[in-house]
Order: structure tokens, then sequence, then C-alpha cells
DNA sequence: AACTATTTATAAGA
DNA sequence: TTCTTATAAATAGTT
């Protein structure tokens, strides 16, 4: 039964994540079945498992079709895309009035909020820091990825000349966190893991 | 209110047909969103309406990606693909006063990151991290602002009733921070101002 | 896979 | 149109 309500995160354990998935998969699927029939639409649905693996939904005939007519539509979008360079770039002949941010990338990273804030209540909001705060997650996780591989090219480039000093230097303020191959003696100095602690109350 | 269980044929009355459209895609969509972050799938939903108008849902940062994604088990693969290389290869007129930004609605709420972000690198993670604390900010606020009217509506709502009680209960636990109207004897109960902290090192 | 206490979605009414 | 509300439908945790 259900304990409360949904929050909207990553479902940490696997077998419920799994679960759920197929469950929520089927349940969306009803649902575009209804929309389409209720409401004489056309739904076409792609989904990827966590594992890679693939499911489809469609209410026509196949999901290629509708992902023709799709891209139809986001080949026109393009256009208008094009068409806005075209007007930046050689003065402004016409002005579109109409188009709208949407269809411009203002930087290829980037975090996008495909609403006003101004609609939204306190458990959408609640919803959207859930969100940014996995985010956050794995931004940290890439950084610190990085700086990782940074540090361990580093280290194997000066294997040699540290080698010697072994003995020598031996401080252990803060081994490197978790699942980092420890090379014994090698100080990893000012160079330490990016951390972010997030507080909600 | 719901008058019985939904008989699924299409809806004949065009009004209600396209009310319920419209909740029934917002609904869908928000279940492909819950999917997606529950259960750490990746969604791509296409739409059309009865009169051909495109709505689109994508949990990854652009429909195309999810799409091409799908094609890549499809074995109508080379069908589509060839058809975007036509698009992309010769360019077609522009037809600006008829393409506005409804052209094609995507889903309206959520977060988005523009990118993959395994290409990103510390310096573009560190921009994101920023704009992420900027955001959070602004959901804070928003939210704070929400809450902060409940409880001032409360108050008011409160105020007569309250108003004779003044000198029977006086306690001051925490006062509700800045910018807020005190109404001396009101007490703000369990519903305080949501607070979050920040910290990077 | 089935159950069920709850939450969530939504059709019709206001 | 947007908000409300009665009711059906979905589903998380359990068995």
């Amino acid at each position: 039964m259900r304990r409360g309500k949904v929050q909207l995160r990553r479902i940490e354990d696997k077998a419920s994540r799994q679960v759920s998935f197929s469950k929520r998969r089927s349940g969306l699927f009803k649902k575009a079945h209804e929309l389409a029939v209720l409401c004489d639409a056309e739904v076409g649905i792609s989904v990827f498992s966590a594992s890679g693996r693939p499911y489809e939904f469609c209410s026509s005939s196949s999901l290629e079709n509708t992902i023709n007519r799709y891209l139809q539509f986001s080949d026109a979008k393009q256009d208008v895309s094009k068409h806005i360079d075209e007007a930046q770039n050689h003065g402004k002949d016409f002005a579109c009035p109409t188009i709208n941010s949407e269809l411009m990338e203002i930087a290829p990273w980037s975090l996008s909020l495909k609403t006003d804030m101004a609609k939204l209540d306190v458990n959408e909001l609640e919803q959207l820091e859930n969100e940014l705060s996995d985010t956050f997650k794995q931004i940290q996780s890439r950084k610190t990825k990085l700086l990782m591989d940074t540090i361990n090219k580093l280290q194997d480039q000066n294997g040699a000349a540290v080698e010697h000093n072994k003995d020598v230097s031996n401080n252990s303020e803060g081994a490197l966190s978790q699942g980092i191959h420890e090379e014994p003696g090698v100080q990893p100095a000012k160079c330490h893991a990016p951390r972010c602690l997030l507080l909600f109350s």
C-alpha cells in the first residue's frame, strides 16, 4: 500500500526501481492509448530503461510514421532557427515577432527551466528542488571524476620522480574518498575532491 | 465530477474532446516525467491532436536524441535517416508569418539539462553549478513567498478570533524572519519558512 | 502476481 | 476559461 505521496527522485533500491518501471511503463502506455482513442490523437512513445532496453508505444500503424510526422515539424522548427540566425547576421530585414526564445539555443551547456516559476505551487517547487539536488550530485560526480583523472595523470607522470621521495613525506590528511586507487606515498596535496553540502529544512 | 468509469471510445462532443485532450496530454507528460526521474529511464513522446497540432515531451536534452536512439533499434532506420538527410541538404522556403512559437508545444514544466554532461569540462561544470545555485535561490524565494502568503492569510482569518487571546499565549519561539508583518500573539505554529543552505568547498 | 491503503488523475459542475 | 469536487484510476509497499 502506498505510504505517502510520491517523492520525485530516483528510486535507489534497484529491485523497487525495476518493479516501478514496469508498472509505470504500462500505466503510461495505457494513458497514451486512452488519449489516442478518447481524443482522436496520434501518440508515439519511446522509452529506454536504465539498462538501455527499448520499449515503444504507438497509436497508429507504426512509431516510424509518428516519428516522420514529428520530424516534419522538427525540420520546420530548425528552418525557423536558421531564419533567425540569418536575420541576425545580415541586418534585420524581417523581424519575426512571434518567434520565442525556446527556438534559440543560448549555450551548449546550461540548464533550462521549461516553465514560468511564478505558476508553480509549493509542492511543484519542492519537486524542482529535488531535481536540482540530483543534478548537483551528477555534476559533482562528473567534476570529481575529471579532477581525479587529472590527478592520476599527474601522479603517473611524476611517478618515477616521486618514487624515491616515498619515505620522505608521508602526510595522511584525508585520503581521497571511495573508489580511488590509492598510490601510497603520493600526496593529493591541495587538490581535494570538491564537495557540496545541501541542507533543506 | 466523474459520473461513471471512462468508456474507451472517441468523445463525440468536440468541446469536451478538446478539454479532455488538453488535460490528458499534460497528465501523460507528467507521468512520463515521473517515469524518467523515478526509474532513471529516457522517455520521448510525440503527440498530434485531432487537428494536427504537434506536442512533444522528452526527458533528455531533445526528442531528436531519443528518436535517434530509438532508430538504432529500429528496422526503419534507413528510411528515416534518408528523410533527415534530405531535409538538411536542400533548404526549404521559410514561411515566417505562419510559423509561431506554438508550432510545437513542449512539456512546459520541469527542468532539463540541454546537453550531455559527459561532454562538459570542469569550467563548464562550475558554470552549471552557479546556474543551479541561482535557480535554487529563485525557487526558495518563490516558495518562501507562497508560504508567507499562506501564513498571512491564516493570520488574517484568525485575526479577530486571536485578538482577544492576545494576553493568554505569548510564546516567542523563533519569530518568522525578515519582512513579515508581525501580528503579536499570533503563533506561526508548525509552518515555518523553508531554508536552504548551500555550501561549496 | 495479487492485494489494498492511499495518492493521483480527471469529467463534469460551478 | 479556470477552479472545484466527486469519483475513478494508478500505484508503492506488502503478502
